[in-house]
Order: structure tokens, then C-alpha cells, then sequence
DNA sequence: CCGCACCGACCGAACGTTCGGTTTACTGGT
DNA sequence: ACCAGTAAACCGAACGTTCGGTCGGTGCGG
């Protein structure tokens, strides 16, 4: 597979800084993603980058700052989209109930919506400093979410019988696997959030 | 974390074809697999497994014949729990949900009782042909799975409305998401299992 | 002729693996 | 009781390769 990256040049719009931007960072980005999606974050070297993106490996550095920026800002792009999702109204007031749904099915959009990103992030390991960051942010994010179950339990709109701890593992489990096996194209996104959020409600309640 | 692995001697007893076995192949292999689970498989070098082992990186490799067979044999082990499954009578014969709902109870079960084996099988990537090889025989166990769902819905047994692939892969998407968060002795498994298939079936029917 | 995109060549470090040689534990012959 | 002989366990050092990253320069549009 030697295809070369399409290049988002910004040119012919004068609106774009530079006068020319055949590389820029956010597209280098995306392919770097993917490759880190296709092979694993270890399993990629800055060469496999660079020959994905169509230029030489020094070129690339031109444009990027390092292997380990990338992560980062790949998984700063991922939290960022569960981040917002935490800031919505909806997750923040109503029966506690609705704000779980809510929240499950805003992270099955995002997930869809930002799926390279979400992939890298939900595969990070924790090895350097930087995916250990990502991790912690992504445990508040959990944590967060078990909070509304507990709360949905004590108001009697969720069954009892499960721990809730283990309600929302099992729940954001069952959405966040979509990034083992979805394709876009392949199936429409709305389908596929319905299914997910209709199959762990119905099991919760 | 300097702890040394705990060396299985096969000695005292005179069964064991050699005299003296201070490390045989299923105790390295249980610390490499976990070192795996740990770093990444890419992320892990052959000195890091040699010190959790508690010898030298040659002295390792007089006992495992490489990196890569180290994998394979960790893939094997899960694939073969999973493979007892589908061989199980109550796999074999009545009611297609029923089957289906053991299916799923026996793979959350293998999950948990061969925890760090079926983890790292769930991360392979395909990397190398034996990757490669190791995710064709899980995908061969996805459709064994993913046929008993259909057959169950054409049998009125489960709901219509969603597509059977995508209830399939929700569904042991949700089951082995468990390896991302459950760690021995943490919780019983009986209600880990219970929790994943009951949440699973309720949503299915 | 400046500045930027780009490149080939290169660096030290780490990788998986191999090798020569030493230690250890146990044998059979005396 | 002793002593070669033996085979496995073990190690330090090094192999060739690949890694992430750097550097000096080239070509070209403005």
C-alpha cells in the first residue's frame, strides 16, 4: 500500500496564513492516525508516517513536532469531544435517568463522529506521561457517567439489582467497541447509535 | 516493579523429563503475557519480559524460542477456550437463543478465567501473519456467534428491529470490554457474568 | 536573495537475536 | 569418596537492524 495522503492544500483561497500550505499539521494528523489506528502506536514508525503522508521522513518533522505530539494532540482532539458532551445541558440537568441516556448517546455520536481519534484514544496504554494524562481524563469522564447511574438507581429508574459501577463499565463498553469493528460508509451512524443506546437502556431499566 | 516471577519447579518430582526446570515454558509465558497486557505487545522489548522474569535477556531466550511465538502461543491458549465453546453440546443443539445466550455466558467465562490470555488476543492488530492468522480464527468464532442471533430472530425469539450482525457485535462487544477494567478478586466473576449476559439478553429480547 | 518546503545522509540509542563461555547439578565408573 | 563427563541454566557482550530525531543543504516562488 504505497497510496500517497491526499494533500488538503489551502492555496487558491487567499484566505489561508501562509501563502501555501501543502502539508497542513491537521491532515498530517489524520494520516498519522490512521497509520497509529492500523499498526498500533509502537508498532508505527515516524517512517511509516512520513511515507503515508507522501513525503521523506525529515520533511515530516518539518511539519510535526514528534511522535509523542502527535498522540497527544490526537488524544486532546478525542477528550475535547467527550469533554463538550459533559458540558451540554442536557447532561447537566433533568432526571438523572435522561441525563445517563443522553450522555450514552452523545458519546456513540462522537465516537462515530471523531472515530480515528476516539480508536487511538480508548487503545493508549499508558506508557509515557502524556497517555497517562489521556487516561486519567478519560476515568473522569467515567467516573462522571457512574455518578448519573448511582443517581438514576437511587431514583428507582434503573434497575437495582446491578451494581452501577459495573452498569456503566458494561454500557460504555458495549459503545465504545464500535471502534473495533464500524467503517463509515459501511453502515449509517444513526443506525447504529440507536441500536446501541436502545439495547443498554432496555438491559438497564 | 522489580518482583521476580515465581519459578514453577517441576523438580522433587521425578515426572519432569529434565532434572531440574527452575523455569518452563507456561510460567514464562504467563509472565511475558502479563508484561504484554502491561507495555503493548510493539511496546515491549525483550529485556523488559527477561526482567520480569527475573533473568538475563539470553538466559530468557534459552527458554522461549522468540518474541513472536511468545504471542502466538498466548493467541493459541485463548483461541482454544474460545474454540471449546462452540464445541459445547449446549452450543450444538436447541433453540437458537438459547444457544446464543450460552454462547455469550461460556465466552464472558473463558474472558475471565483466562483473563490475560483472551486480553491480549483482543488487542492483536494483524500485524504479522501470525497476528494475522490469530484474527481470522476469532472472526471465524464471530460468525458462528453472529449466525445463531440471526436464527433466533428469524425464529421470533429476538427482537427484529436491529440488525443481527450489529446485535452480535454489540453484544460481545459489551462481554469483552470486560478486559479493560476487571481485575481479579476485585469483584466475584458469577456477577460480572451474570450482570454482562443478563444487561445483553434483556436488550436482545 | 530571502524564506520555506523538502530531502538524503546521518546520529546515538534501543531493538530482537545470537554466540562463546561459565556455573550448576547430577550421572556412572572407580 | 572422588573424579571426569554431561547437559541444562545462565550470563555478558556483541551482532545487524531499525528506531526517533537532527543537520546541512537544494530548489523554487515571491
Amino acid at each position: 500500500m504505497t497510496a500517497v495522503a491526499g494533500r488538503t492544500r489551502a492555496a487558491a483561497t487567499g484566505s489561508a496564513p501562509s501563502r501555501r500550505a501543502p502539508y497542513d499539521a491537521a491532515s498530517l494528523l489524520d494520516v498519522a492516525v490512521r497509520v497509529f489506528n492500523e499498526r498500533g502506536y509502537d508498532g508505527t514508525s515516524m517512517d511509516d508516517l512520513a511515507r503515508a503522508a507522501g513525503i521523506s521522513k525529515s520533511s515530516f518533522y518539518h511539519h510535526v513536532e514528534g511522535k509523542e505530539a502527535l498522540l497527544a494532540a490526537a488524544c486532546e482532539r478525542a477528550l475535547s469531544a467527550l469533554s463538550a458532551i459533559r458540558d451540554e445541558p442536557a447532561s447537566r440537568s433533568g432526571p438523572a435517568v435522561t441525563r445517563f441516556e443522553h450522555v450514552l448517546r452523545r458519546t456513540a455520536e462522537a465516537l462515530l463522529a471523531e472515530l480515528p481519534y476516539v480508536t487511538l484514544l480508548l487503545r493508549v496504554r499508558g506508557n509515557t506521561a502524556t497517555e497517562k494524562r489521556a487516561l486519567d481524563r478519560r476515568r473522569d469522564f467515567d467516573r462522571f457517567a457512574a455518578g448519573l447511574v448511582a443517581q438514576a438507581v437511587s431514583d428507582g429508574d434503573l434497575r437495582a439489582d446491578i451494581d452501577p459501577l459495573l452498569a456503566t463499565r458494561l454500557s460504555f463498553g458495549m459503545v465504545n467497541s464500535v471502534v473495533e469493528w464500524y467503517r463509515p460508509g459501511r453502515a449509517p451512524t444513526t443506525e447504529v447509535v440507536d441500536a446501541a443506546v436502545e439495547l443498554a437502556m432496555r438491559g438497564l431499566r
